[in-house]
DNA sequence: ATCGGCTCGCGCAA
DNA sequence: TGCGCGAAGCCGAT
């Protein structure tokens, strides 16, 4: 467990406190949550009950209908398997300017000290940088979003070969379920009046009292929770985990996992997947290896390089074969030249392109591979590789459910060279990875995928 | 349909 | 110091 924790602020317990808090971040879950389980053994330890808390905001970047509709159908959910197991949970949501915003503070007087979630990109990043050392208690960051977690690996690392024997090497010891929170006492005081109840057939209504974006609507089909979150799971295993190895790839298959918004959001942990897909292969003679790959190494992989970008992510980040070969093609002639407007709507010269655009525009997600090559033609057709990379991170922060998340920079990197290798030099990429449409074409069914979201889209 | 070259640098063997 | 090989490819030769 030592591994998960990072000591953010070393001051002794606040003696005489009713309660440890634990301020909820990232892992919207009372199952298979490291940092719940923390708080809860230091609320044990020091013999007191345990507060919960969650907020959602009006004021953060791209806060919108589809992130508070998804985060909103979560919460009726959580407070019932919280409270089912002794935890005070509170959650708040802040809708505009006048409602109070010190409400983080007024708990935290009352607590012994401070359990929250280690996050490595976005608000939980900024808040655990910022804040600790302006409370006067003990503040631990967890680190339950990783299988092996973040710590385990000091260095940045150069590619998924680096890091694979590492985490291989370690597998075995943290592919260990989480263990059920367990809390001695009870939280027995009345719940605060300024905690915010959320049922089902009220979400659109609290949304639209929201002082935030109601121009990006909810997903179309992606509904947020953890009961969703388990479906979505079980019904990856039952029917698509045999077919992963040979279909990811092909987008019109459906055969990926569909849990890159789940698990950003934590109504799920990547251990709890990685042990039920291991688990679900055993039994039923599967191979499970690939979609291991993908869930352990290479989403650790990212979150190790988010935890050593800085922010907003730059091309500065990237390895130095990368940034000579962009640099020295800075000024190539773009054969096509789009505004973040045009590729925003969705009005590009290439049907498959925009159907992707449209995917996430209306769904809020783009598959794996068909994203990279999304990605490959925002640098083709920007006038600058800067301009580029500003359009792709725009289109993930506003639109994408997976977005904000330490697998989406880098996938977006990866465009750019990141964890790559050099390929033949060519106009625009230099010697960094090209992708063409002709490619797709061959290799996965174009068609009916432009046709697919088409018919969505309409 | 299949194959090799393209091109860089990490990590390990020696 | 040398060598194998890598986050999902392209292209031209056969």
């Amino acid at each position: 467990m030592e591994a998960r924790v990072r000591v953010l602020n070393a001051a002794p317990p606040r003696k005489g406190a009713r309660y440890v808090l634990y301020w909820l971040q990232a892992n919207r879950r009372v199952e298979s949550n490291h940092a719940l389980a923390a708080a809860a053994h230091l609320a044990n330890h020091l013999e007191l009950p345990l507060v919960c808390y969650e907020m959602l905001t009006y004021r953060y970047p791209y806060a919108s209908d589809r992130f508070h509709t998804f985060i909103l159908e979560g919460v009726a959910e959580t407070a019932r398997r919280m409270r089912a197991v002794g935890i005070g949970y509170c959650f708040y949501l802040r809708r505009r300017e006048s409602n109070p915003d010190d409400i983080p503070r007024d708990l935290a007087s009352h607590a012994a000290a401070i359990v929250t979630d280690d996050f490595p990109t976005f608000l939980a990043a900024g808040h655990n940088a910022a804040l600790p050392a302006t409370f006067d208690i003990p503040y631990h960051a967890v680190d339950s979003s990783c299988v092996i977690p973040m710590n385990c690996f000091d260095k940045r690392e150069y590619a998924a070969y680096t890091i694979r024997p590492k985490i291989k090497r370690q597998l075995a010891r943290y592919m260990i379920p989480a263990g059920q929170v367990r809390v001695e006492r009870r939280f027995k005081e009345p719940l605060p009046a300024w905690r915010t109840e959320v049922r089902a057939e009220e979400i659109p209504a609290l949304v639209a009292s929201c002082d935030i974006d109601h121009s990006v609507p909810p997903s179309l089909d992606i509904r947020g929770g953890r009961a969703a979150a388990e479906k979505r799971l079980r019904h990856f295993l039952e029917h698509n985990l045999r077919r992963y190895a040979l279909l990811r790839n092909e987008p019109s298959a459906k055969a990926t996992s569909g849990l890159s918004p789940y698990l950003h959001f934590g109504y799920i942990s990547s251990l709890e997947a990685a042990l039920a897909a291991r688990d679900y292969a055993e039994r039923h003679k599967l191979v499970a290896e690939e979609f291991l790959e993908e869930l352990i190494v290479r989403r650790e992989l990212a979150f190790n390089f988010a935890r050593h970008m800085r922010w907003p992510p730059t091309l500065d980040d990237l390895p130095e074969w990368a940034r000579k070969t962009l640099a020295r093609h800075s000024t190539d002639t773009r054969a096509y030249v789009y505004t973040r407007e045009q590729f925003e709507r969705a009005s590009t010269h290439d049907a498959l392109w925009n159907a992707c655009q449209k995917e996430l525009l209306v769904r809020g997600v783009i598959h794996g591979y068909y994203r990279m090559y999304w990605g490959k033609k925002v640098i083709e057709w920007s006038r600058t590789h800067e301009e580029a990379l500003e359009t792709m991170v725009y289109l993930h922060d506003r639109y994408a459910l997976d977005g904000r998340d330490p697998n989406t920079y880098t996938n977006i990197l990866w465009c750019f060279g990141l964890h790559d290798r050099p390929w033949q030099e060519r106009d625009v990429f230099g010697t960094v990875r090209y992708m063409s449409l002709e490619g797709m074409k061959r290799k996965t069914g174009v068609n009916s995928y432009v046709e697919a979201m088409n018919r969505l889209a309409s």
